[in-house]
DNA sequence: CAAATCCATGCAATCGATTACACAAATCTA
DNA sequence: TAGATTTGTGTAATCGATTGCATGGATTTG
């Protein structure tokens, strides 16, 4: 029935050795070429196919991947994990998929299950902030295997990540809004406990002072990211006796939500409100009044984490940090000023 | 450095074999209180992590499914990956998961590679249909692999299947147009030799004949699944002598495009025009005009498969054709007629 | 022609976990 | 208390592929 043909097989048949024929499938220079071409030949007729379980038993390694997320469907982390997928296949390794639902528990659980598969390396977008008892992701490093945060990182030493640069996205961000003409800018945070929330709220931080605007305690929004949050956000800003002027939401759904409140109260976009995304989410760009987004390059940072990940296990670097640039995408939910 | 703990160390820690660890580990009632507690315990403190790449050489089950899809940054069909891997996470079963980028060396070569990798079972939505040599489809049923298909499938004895009635969806939404008083509807087709686009023509042409509307080729154009070949088509029905009043589009995106091209002619939706897709991609429920489509329960779908696989697996069942029921969602870009 | 060299292949251990079978010690039966 | 039974462990084979070392025959060298 399931006929799987082992190099035993091959061997019967050939009255040599499974040692010849393992030899010889892999081009030793020690075997005879006709015997080379008869071994070829036979597995080729026999539909041998390589056991890579054993080859991994024996070798230790699994040229599996184990990828962590706290999910996969959403644009962005579907497109990081096509462009690690991209960047591994032809190398010849498998990716493993985990996802966490953002739960920290679930996040443990998918890397004991990682290591104990025997992957090769980790790559992972942290869910959660791991407490002081961050002991499970130092067990992997502990274990010698490869680990590689991209996007949400925290930083560990010899542990590689690539992010893009948070801080500038920001900065340039709200300096964008205020060349436009905003100076009441609200911001809605992520968990600013994670590095790249933080980041992003300095970048902004940054450029309100670097243009001598105040803080206002009352325009900083804490949300998570979804269309409800970025309603409701827009109502207690809109209570404020004096309302921002713009938004800089570092989620797109919420700036969609943020966009839909300030119209169905009567507010006209750009012209008296600009609201910028975080992300590129495809619905950005197919909305009547396009959306204003930064764009993460997904697909180039799966890549990199991919590559990152092939120079560690080559022993060519023990640890890297790459920051890709983020691209603005000026649109015209944010866009007073032509541009040219 | 990295010590990975062996059922061997544990034994010799203990001055006993890897046999009675093996056992105490696994439960087996024939291991005294004592030494299993004292197994457990060792085996706690030294951190020990069981390598399943050895215990599945030993069984033959790698606890690995592979799954197949034309690319994983669709919301489609990250969505039905999470709802396989949520199916079979909780079973022990990990996901591997492979693209084919809808070209067909690549689909045999990730057979292959999933078959050489000991996979237990795989999942898959055909990128091409597999011409008279589909014989890397049916070496995985002679290996006795369990072999599922969803959505685009291709009916295969033994092989089961998780799609959505793509018939009833096509003739429900024809029917629908023809109740909003639309009376010559376009039609976006998919590739047709693929089996659901095929279905989904024949409930299109099903329903205008049960209306005796007769059919019109003009109004039939196969599109890619894109923005820009939706608005193509439009400006070829446009350009008739006899232009349709509504377009049923198999893909979202298409549909897209063709509401922009028309809202640009300045023609009314849904006054003048109706416009229909499918699939329920997030931006057509967040666009100002909300584009009605049909939801394919992708999630659902996921879940069902790996449920499907399971059964297999478990011989509950040799062959299982599971139909999920379409979700029209009626939304502006087709409402004439105000809904209850 | 005897000794040295080389070539192609076989032998056997290894990776880590499981398990049928064997066996010694402990316990029970009559 | 001798024999039967139970209990807990050990022995060794197995899954499939790889590889250091050994070996036997052919070829070359002096």
């Amino acid at each position: 029935m399931s006929e799987k043909t082992t190099i035993y097989d091959i061997a019967k048949e050939l009255n040599i050795t499974a040692a010849t024929v393992s030899r010889a499938l892999n081009n030793n220079p020690k075997i005879s070429h006709s015997t080379r071409k008869l071994v070829l030949e036979t597995a080729n007729r026999m539909n041998y196919k390589q056991n890579r379980l054993a080859l991994a038993l024996r070798s230790g390694k699994s040229n599996n991947v184990g990828v962590i997320v706290p999910r996969i469907n959403t644009n962005f982390f579907a497109s990081v994990i096509r462009g690690i997928e991209e960047g591994l296949h032809p190398e010849g390794y498998q990716v493993i998929i985990c996802q966490t639902h953002e739960d920290e528990n679930r996040e443990i659980e998918n890397i004991n299950t990682l290591l104990n598969a025997q992957v090769d390396g980790i790559l992972m977008s942290i869910s959660n902030l791991p407490k002081e008892n961050n002991h499970y992701i130092e067990r992997v490093i502990q274990k010698n295997i490869p680990l590689i945060f991209f996007d949400r990182k925290k930083e560990m030493e010899n542990v590689s990540s690539v992010t893009i640069d948070d801080y500038q996205a920001s900065y340039q961000t709200t300096q964008h809004l205020i060349n436009q003409g905003c100076d009441k800018i609200a911001y809605f945070s992520g968990d600013r406990s994670l590095e790249i929330y933080e980041d992003r709220y300095r970048g902004y931080e940054q450029a309100l002072l670097d243009n001598n605007i105040p803080i206002n305690e009352d325009y900083i929004i804490t949300i998570k990211s979804n269309v409800t949050e970025g309603r409701d956000a827009v109502e207690k800003l809109l209570a404020l006796e004096n309302p921002p002027n713009a938004i800089f939401s570092t989620s797109d759904f919420a700036a969609l939500g943020a966009i839909q409140k300030l119209k169905e109260r009567g507010i006209k976009i750009p012209e008296d409100f600009c609201v910028f995304g975080f992300g590129n989410e495809p619905f950005t760009k197919f909305m009547e009044l396009t959306i204003s987004s930064i764009d993460q390059s997904p697909l180039e940072m799966g890549k990199m984490a991919a590559q990152v990940f092939l120079d560690k296990i080559n022993n060519r670097k023990s640890e890297n940090k790459v920051v890709l640039l983020p691209k603005l995408l000026i649109r015209q939910s944010s866009t007073r000023i032509p541009q040219v």
